[in-house]
DNA sequence: TATATTTGCGTAATCAATTACGTAACTAAT
DNA sequence: ATTAGTTACGTAATTGATTACGCAAATATA
């Protein structure tokens, strides 16, 4: 056995949703390569969103994606480069950027679409394979730490020790 | 509804996945601070290892810990700074240098024993909280692409589409 | 209307980890 | 003993994301 954690339990959840995730996008990114498309698994989040929005600022954006702003920007500044993006200066408020997809960004969709179909497919198999399902495992924690914060739990089974 | 990620499904995965991971780890970080110990999460891969075998070269650490060999010597020598690692010259052979925890490594275990039983109590609360349990479905994920790969998967899926 | 506060964005610095590459030591084959 | 190949390690460059900071526009308040 050359790995020490599976053993650990409980006490790195954290590690083992990591080493997971990265796992994931590595073949994602393999997937998109195989498929001739020239495409990177972290632009998904916000050339989703934009193809379902019209246009949004930086900010909804990084609210929207629960990432900072600056990552946003980041990301914007990568795909405005591919001529996917395209931004301009609301009229409204002046301070915002307003990101939306290009004419060239909206008729790649299509054939990303079809890519996106079949990465939806594979992970349903594998969610379905399990006995276990991640994806309401998941769920489950993500209300369970809403209604009270990790840090509030801890706090509180520390008291209980006293 | 704020957002966009929950609804996605299968299709994302690994981004939810991470997200988690990084709360967990967040929470962990701010853990150990408000117990006034001066430890930051991601040293407890290594040495919790080092606390376990004698001493180590920096290859079988990168492997038991599967991260890259870069980030063993990163984290070395942070740890070699705290004073709690030292390290050797192998006398079998010259090219390896094998890690341990120090003196003042050791002496610095009980106190971190006591906080890793909080976080490991707390994390078997969330997870023995769950009606699916989390650390079971990554079980079953890490079981399943070890048998085959998810990109083996993906190809296979797409030959069958044919 | 003037002033203070908040909000949206951009840049810079930083962080954690990776890949790429070079060097030295070991091993195997001739 | 030489040469070729592999292994262990270290450094540098890159990646992807964050926090910190500052400016300008908008909003609220006196």
């Amino acid at each position: 056995m050359q790995d020490v954690f599976s053993k650990l339990g409980p006490l790195i959840i954290a590690s083992r949703l990591k080493r997971m995730s990265d796992y994931i996008m590595r073949a994602g990114a393999e997937f998109y390569n195989s498929n001739g498309v020239d495409f990177e698994p972290k632009w998904f989040p916000l050339y989703y969103l934009l193809s379902h929005e019209k246009e949004l600022g930086i900010m909804d954006i990084a609210q929207k994606l629960n990432i900072s702003h600056p990552a946003v920007i980041q990301l914007a500044k990568e795909l405005e480069k591919k001529g996917w993006v395209t931004s301009t200066k609301s009229k409204e408020d002046a301070r915002k950027r307003l990101l939306k997809l290009s004419k060239k960004g909206i008729s790649f969709l299509p054939q990303l679409q079809l890519i996106w179909d079949d990465i939806r497919e594979v992970n349903r198999q594998v969610v379905e394979s399990q006995s276990t399902n991640v994806l309401n495992a998941l769920e489950e924690m993500e209300v369970f730490f809403a209604s009270k914060s990790y840090t509030e739990r801890m706090k509180e089974y520390q008291e209980s020790k006293k």
